[in-house]
DNA sequence: CTTATAGTTAACTCATCGGTCAACAAAAGG
DNA sequence: CCTTTTGTTGACCGATGAGTTAACTATAAG
């Protein structure tokens, strides 16, 4: 009932590939709006603050990311072959935007994490739980690869752990070189973290 | 000649305390300026922009990380020790924080590499200078283990990139889950990297 | 003591910020 | 057709953003 719009959907759009590039801060609302072809007011009527667009913006990028995030690693490959994979596709993604605004954005959720984990609460533990659920994700990976006696690994979750500082490490570089090559470098460092003595010194 | 004054040592103190725990964007000059106690006047007198007081912050900064850096990796032990100590330094630092005002604040050059590398180009340059500087430190120190017969690596310039994302990406963690003791967990993961078979698959 | 210099003060500019509002337009359902 | 609902519009709000200015004060050096 009533009027019909996808304006709701211009408006998460174009937040998530501003926000990306410009941080959330120094991003304006009417920014947004503008970047959307959407009026200040209708952005109010879709959202109630500039902060729960930035929670819903989230939300579509954990989505994609995890699905993304799955299709590498569900390959029929070996383990070191299937995490190669998953830096080679964040490495194209990075040199799409390069070639699109010449600009590495990096990862929405790193950039997120770094800018608004001591401003908003709320974020910051969207953001936990997003890290998480890929931790989760790769670490049944790595149990499975353990399973098949690929992988001398005595503790997958600290491991998994271990894949995603390192993925979002290697991402913060990418971005702060602007070469989105950094990653496809950097990709051997992943397949040695699983493949290093799982033994502790500790 | 003329008057003499400590204030432009204070607001370089208190940038460095506030904008690492605000950000750049969000922390406004005005509250650097009550901070440090002094007038916003006083500010521009010492200070071109914020921008430029950023870059100073940013060399401060350098400056005491790498000093760091040098007395973790320059002790008398095993390379994987060193690096552990490197990981146990940040964490206490963390703890440290997280005591005085209940917070991760996290590293300023992860900080500002993932806030501003898109919005200004000369901090971005600045940053990723001080990062390749940080990896020359930890390739020296990885020549002079391979030479030692201690490790197997055999591309020491990667793997010491390597070590600084997966470094940036721990601390990028412990930001996010707001717990130090996230540095320590991953600390195992960076002598994997350096323990890891350095053959490339690629 | 004088003077040139370095630092201080507080009021000020103008632009932009996130967010509000009330009148208005379109369309779907009865 | 007509009502109800949903979305649109653009002017508006007070607060705050970075940065400026001009008068003023302290002091180090000659």
């Amino acid at each position: 009932m009533g009027r019909t719009s996808d304006a709701k959907q211009r408006l998460l759009h174009s937040a998530r590939d501003l926000m990306a590039t410009t941080g959330y801060t120094a991003l304006g609302v009417k920014e947004i709006c503008d970047h959307a072809e959407v009026n200040k007011g209708s952005f109010y009527h879709f959202f109630p603050s500039k902060r729960d667009l930035a929670l819903e913006v989230l939300e579509c990028y954990r989505v994609q990311y995890l699905e993304d995030v799955d299709r590498c690693l569900g390959q029929a490959l070996p383990l070191p072959q299937r995490i190669e994979c998953l830096f080679y596709h964040f490495a194209q993604e990075h040199l799409a935007t390069v070639r699109s605004c010449g600009r590495v954005k990096g990862c929405l959720l790193g950039n997120f994490a770094l800018e608004l984990s001591t401003l908003d609460e709320s974020i910051r533990l969207k953001l936990q739980q997003i890290f998480q659920d890929l931790a989760a994700r790769l670490e049944q990976g790595l149990r499975q690869a353990i399973a098949a006696g690929e992988v001398p690994i005595s503790d997958p979750a600290r491991t998994a752990q271990a894949l995603v500082a390192y993925l979002e490490g290697s991402t913060l570089l990418a971005k702060t070189f602007n070469d989105p090559t950094v990653m496809q470098q950097l990709s051997q460092g992943a397949i040695n973290l699983v493949m290093g003595r799982g033994s502790a010194t500790t």
